[in-house]
DNA sequence: TAACATTCCGTTTTT
DNA sequence: CGGAATGTTA
């Protein structure tokens, strides 16, 4: 037990150690946050203070839920059974399945995704003849979702105007209609499991009496019916530990409250609040520079990392000419980072504010052969392919569920168009029941389609009763004609029945992984393992991409990078308006929370950081000319190496490095208009009002004005006879 | 119904 | 510019 602790600083160990009390753990980057969380959980199991039984660890990510589980087995002799750790939403649907009664839901209810709930809203909207111009899809969506966060029903929301009473009203009707079809959105599963708990007495005592230690990783990601399910939880006397960093909160966004680490330390934490200080990460003067940057924000809890590792090198800062420029730049490095130091690629990190910013960067990799891997984008059980067969499954297990119906009732084609379904919507309507229902009321050769297509799920029912789910999917695959249909189409077709023997092999892993041995034997479990593993596919679309196999240099955007490490990060496009972004300005608190952004991607590097801008970038078709971000601006000067990698507009394959690229055709240069003083388009200027800009558009003439990018001061049109602009 | 044309839009995203 | 999402035509 000694060794549990053997390995802690001082402050991980007190926190490791507390007693049974609230505590919050302000855990910086890089502190061991992890390691406390877990380490905690074994203290407790091993001290005996409570047993397994009472345990409930909460994370925001399947991954870090995954994590947790490893890290604690790997500390305890014995791995504990009845532990309860998991993401918010599995915990949720966990207590959601085992009182599906008295939580008012289908005893076999499908969890949508977000692309189905869209599916779901687009349909509503449809069948109540609303306008999609007037009220887009999207912003419904975001507004029920939101609406469900706060912990507020459609009975509950305000509404002051018309819009709104109008928005408030769909919501409504979109509560009826996936209860009814026996859905539960992500928002749902926890707003309805937090209900579940306060209108049930029995059973929220129950609970309370059983938890006695809640721990809670992210905590600063937490939104407000998060909390509030959290608060209820522990209402029975559990200690609720929660571990955090305001500073690495970047998901207000959607929803994520920092206010609920200020309330709760308020309320509950009182004086066990620790802070993690200590960093075993970064290189000193990384962390001094992201130290510095930080404190330019206002609204802190406070906290400042330190590390005893030394000061390392300097944090490189490169500029480029343009943002084909940049990647060049980039690349050369990462090609002498790997070739004279021999830092393998994977440990390289590209991190970008948007996904647009990857495609210079991939081009750049992808024309050199620099093996790369882009995060995001398509998950395996997003995939169409994988979708299309999951919905006949579902409808095996729901065949209430008409989102599930729609997707596959004419996929592949068997002649059910838009005339028919739009026939069959309506009865449903008219009868209040599902569309599967609702076809055997079809008469006419409309009917007799419809009815071929119940009849084809039917026989599959049929076929796949009693049989292990990898062989039903298989089976699914086959009768319901996917199987062929991706067998005829040359293109992807290949590629797609890849992906759908893939979903059987992870079917079959599943089960390995989730079935007792004794279970099987069951014939009533067979729904059941159906219906988790739909649950499985819904509530952890699985990995972003396959695996490329070999080393590869790792891009992504910075909020992908949370929580990873790397030895040599490159942070690229830090200008105005790019990052900070502008449209996250328009907020109250959006440059703080850029700036946090900011201060996440520079503490990712152990042991290099490059700082990289762009004097022009080619965005939305059109060259726009930007400021060093105002961020460069807050680092300490000291820590500082600049580089400019290129000087404007000179031939951009002459620069440094020993790497030859092989020579390039001249880049085509339009001519820039000529000014007087020198000055010309991506000219650096001074204005006596306005301060520092950059000459971004130009007219020529005896009245020649310029546009002149002022950053913060905004965008001006200038007389040059009249304005007094120096160079700068 | 599917291929083709047109229009619109452009920050971050897990469950 | 490039993609996603519509709209149009054979």
């Amino acid at each position: 037990m000694s060794d549990l602790l053997a390995r802690l600083n001082p402050p991980q160990r007190e926190a490791v150690t507390l007693p049974s009390t609230h505590a919050l753990i302000l855990a910086g980057a890089g502190s061991g946050k992890t390691r406390v969380l877990t380490t905690r959980i074994a203290w407790l199991l091993a001290n005996d203070l409570v047993s397994p039984h009472g345990i409930l660890a909460v994370t925001f990510t399947n991954k870090a839920a995954k994590e947790m589980q490893a890290r604690l087995s790997a500390l305890l002799p014995i791995h504990p059974r009845g532990l309860w750790i998991g993401t918010f939403h599995g915990l949720c649907n966990r207590m959601l399945r085992a009182h599906w009664r008295d939580a008012g839901l289908a005893q076999t209810f499908q969890i949508l995704d977000s692309a189905d709930q869209l599916a779901t809203i687009k349909r509503l909207l449809k069948a109540a003849n609303v306008d999609v111009e007037k009220y887009p899809p999207r912003e419904l969506q975001s507004f029920i979702n939101a609406h469900k966060e706060q912990g507020v029903r459609a009975g509950a929301a305000e509404a002051w105007d018309h819009y709104t009473r109008k928005k408030v009203e769909l919501y409504a009707e979109y509560e009826a209609q996936c209860q009814r079809e026996g859905v539960a959105d992500f928002a749902e599963l926890l707003l309805r499991c937090h209900e579940l708990l306060i209108r049930n007495e029995p059973l929220r005592q129950h609970y309370q009496a059983r938890f006695r230690h809640i721990l809670i990783d992210e905590f600063q990601d937490t939104n407000r019916l998060q909390y509030d399910w959290l608060k209820l939880l522990a209402g029975g006397g559990a200690a609720l530990f929660a571990v955090g960093d305001d500073d690495q909160s970047i998901y207000a966004f959607r929803g994520a409250e920092v206010a609920n680490m200020r309330d709760f330390e308020q309320h509950y934490a009182g004086e066990h609040v620790i802070r993690l200080e200590q960093n075993y990460r970064s290189a000193g003067n990384i962390l001094a520079a992201a130290n510095a940057l930080i404190r330019n924000n206002r609204a802190r809890l406070g906290k400042n990392l330190w590390t005893d590792a030394g000061e390392g090198e300097l944090l490189r800062v490169f500029e480029s000419p343009s943002d084909l420029d940049e990647a060049r730049a980039v690349v050369d490095e990462i090609r002498a980072l790997m070739d004279e130091e021999g830092v393998s690629p994977d440990q390289i990190a590209l991190l970008y504010r948007s996904n647009a910013q990857s495609r210079a960067l991939e081009h750049e990799l992808f024309s050199r052969g620099l093996p790369y891997r882009v995060y995001g984008g398509l998950r395996f059980f997003e995939r169409q392919e994988v979708k299309h067969a999951l919905a006949y499954l579902r409808l095996i297990a729901n065949p209430d569920d008409d989102t599930a119906f729609l997707r596959v009732v004419n996929f592949p084609v068997r002649g059910i168009g838009a005339r028919t379904l739009e026939i069959l919507q309506t009865t449903a309507r008219q009868l209040n029941t599902s569309l599967y229902n609702a076809a055997a009321s079809l008469s006419g050769k409309a009917g007799a389609t419809v009815a071929a297509f119940i009849r084809l799920i039917e026989q599959i029912r049929d076929e796949t009763r009693a049989r292990p789910l990898p062989e039903s999917i298989a089976r699914v695959v086959q009768s319901s004609g996917l199987d062929a249909h991706y067998r005829a189409d040359k293109r992807e077709g290949e590629e797609r029945l890849a992906n759908l023997d893939e979903l059987v092999n992870a079917a079959t892993l599943f089960m390995g992984e989730h079935t007792a041995p004794n279970v099987a034997a069951a014939s009533e479990a067979e729904d059941d393992v159906l219906v988790a593993f739909l649950t499985h596919a819904a509530l952890e679309a699985g990995e972003h991409q396959a695996e490329t196999g070999q080393a590869a240099v790792q891009l992504m955007t910075v909020h992908a990078a949370k929580g990873l490490e790397f030895d040599a990060v490159f942070i690229t496009g830090l200008e105005q308006g790019l990052f900070p972004h502008d449209n996250a300005l328009e907020d109250h608190d959006g440059l703080e929370e850029e700036r946090r952004l900011m201060y996440v991607a520079m503490t990712r590097a152990r042991k290099r950081l490059y700082l990289t801008h762009a004097q022009s970038r080619l965005l939305h078709g059109q060259t726009r000319y930007a400021l060093p971000s105002l961020f460069l601006e807050e680092l300490p000067p000291e820590a500082l190496k600049h580089i400019t990698a290129i000087t404007p507009r000179q031939p951009a394959w002459s620069y440094n490095s020993g790497f030859s690229s092989r020579p390039r055709p001249a880049p085509v240069v339009p001519p820039l208009p000529e000014l007087p003083g020198g000055l010309t388009i991506g000219s650096n200027v001074r204005h006596a009002k306005f301060g520092f800009g950059v000459i971004v558009d130009a007219e020529t003439g005896s009245d020649a004005r310029v546009q002149v990018n002022f950053g913060s001061a905004g965008m001006k049109w200038l007389a040059l006879a009249y304005a007094k602009l120096e160079k700068a």
